[in-house]
DNA sequence: GCCAACGTTGGC
DNA sequence: GCCAACGTTGGC
């Protein structure tokens, strides 16, 4: 069974339409725990991921992404002239993880964290829960699905290619 | 720009 | 191991 996540990046560093641009990213920066281990350990090629804008007004999912590398080490910890360097960070024990991610459809429209917020059926969507700050996140298949109902993308061509 | 909610750090 | 201080996230 594939796993569904929401992944968090704010546009003006690094947007749904760079991701497309570029047709593959790795994901590095995460210096997290919590969200470390998701992509060390429970992220697998093929999983979806809802690609949330964060820090613009206003706050939206923006696209859909694949999973196209697991985990592997993150490099940028180790480079002393990355903004993410990890001075506890080694060759041995590279701490922090990443995955690849590709494309897969934009959203026609954007769904706004607003119209996440007013509808009863994203209820217990750790996205709205008060002081949830996790730049990853685990979604369920029907909050999923019904994101990309708000988004005019069909679950279909999306989910089963 | 504010600030709530966390996570991390470091003195003890 | 406790906990105060500090830094970050991210909506508002």
């Amino acid at each position: 069974m594939r796993n569904l996540w929401l992944m968090k990046s704010e546009p003006h560093v690094y947007s749904y339409e760079d991701l497309v641009a570029d047709g593959r990213t790795h994901w590095d920066g995460v210096r997290n725990y919590q969200a470390r281990n998701m992509m060390r350990d429970q992220m697998k090629v093929g999983d979806l991921v809802l690609y949330y804008h964060s820090n613009t007004k206003p706050p939206h999912v923006a696209g859909v992404a694949r999973v196209a590398r697991e985990g592997y080490p993150d490099h940028t910890a180790l480079d002393s002239s990355s903004k993410y360097f990890d001075p506890k960070a080694t060759a041995d024990n590279p701490r922090w993880s990443m995955v690849d991610l590709v494309p897969v459809a934009a959203c026609p429209s954007i769904v706004s964290l607003e119209s996440i917020k007013s509808d009863p059926a994203f209820e217990g969507m750790p996205l709205i829960r008060r002081g949830q700050r996790l730049s990853i996140q685990p979604v369920e298949e029907d909050h999923f699905r019904r994101v990309l109902m708000l988004a005019g993308l069909d679950a279909h061509d999306v989910m089963e290619e």
